[in-house]
DNA sequence: TTTATGGCTGTCA
DNA sequence: ATGACAGCCATAA
């Protein structure tokens, strides 16, 4: 468990398993939720890490823009759309989320 | 050990 | 509204 240096991803995991069902959060949002601020970055690392057998909801999470952030390979750039759309998130014309109304607030 | 790399973010033009 | 710039810092090699 809690090893003296614990990993940072393993908290940004915990934070990212705790936004509820339909609810979006920003990468800047579980950074700070996860005790790490300004560490945006790193929870987009975090989540590429990720496995896709791992119980944590890594499409819930998208860039302060309310957008899907472009990465290395364009696959899961589409799933995680889907994946949203699925649980109740509705994206505008030009794939952007009114993070006004589904940014997830702890 | 050092170096390079970014699923980002905020500010400015 | 979009586009460019710099800053942040953990991980991987």
């Amino acid at each position: 468990m809690s090893r003296a240096t614990e990993p940072t991803y393993e908290r940004i995991y915990a934070v990212v398993r705790a936004i509820p069902h339909g609810r979006v959060a920003t990468y800047g949002q579980v950074a700070s939720l996860a005790g790490l601020p300004g560490h945006a970055r790193q929870v987009g690392y975090a989540l590429h890490a990720l496995r896709t057998d791992d119980d944590v909801p890594w499409h819930r999470v998208i860039n302060a823009r309310g957008e899907i952030s472009r990465r290395a390979d364009p696959g899961p750039e589409g799933l995680q759309r889907a994946m949203l759309e699925a649980e109740g998130i509705v994206f505008d014309r030009r794939g952007r989320v009114s993070l006004r109304r589904f940014r997830w607030q702890a």
